[in-house]
DNA sequence: CTACTGACTGATC
DNA sequence: TGATCAGCCAGTA
């Protein structure tokens, strides 16, 4: 059983180029259904030296999250545009269409790890 | 142990 | 559709 952090590391890590995963699905998959607030909380202390795609973790909106217009603006951007890149498409609104791009490790996954 | 915070969510207005 | 409120969990002071 490993820290709450490094299991949502873990799970983000997992998730293949063009799906997304959001919060609430994380929760859940920890075991957490309300947790979702710690999940972001998690992302939000994603080590500098590891790369981790949270770009593909985005809320129950199905947009990226704001995350409070911090010292960096310009990676939102950045990161949409990598989902492109990954053949995930964005509305006009700027969301992902979750029921086609929203991922869920099936049973082999969960087994090998 | 209590209080506060946060990249969330669902319900309500 | 957009803004607001309360509940939720983990981590830190």
């Amino acid at each position: 059983m490993k820290n709450f952090y490094e299991q949502v590391y873990d799970l983000v890590v997992r998730i293949p180029a063009g799906r997304v995963m959001t919060y609430g699905q994380i929760a859940v998959l920890l075991g957490k259904p309300s947790a979702a607030r710690a999940v972001g909380y998690a992302l939000h202390l994603t080590p500098a030296g590891v790369r981790i795609p949270w770009q593909r973790v985005i809320n129950s909106q199905g947009k990226i999250s704001p995350r409070g217009a911090s010292d960096i603006v310009h990676e939102p951007q950045l990161q949409r545009l990598l989902l492109e890149q990954e053949g995930v498409h964005f509305d006009l609104q700027g969301k992902i269409d979750l029921q086609k791009y929203l991922w869920e490790p099936d049973a082999m996954s969960q087994y090998e790890w």
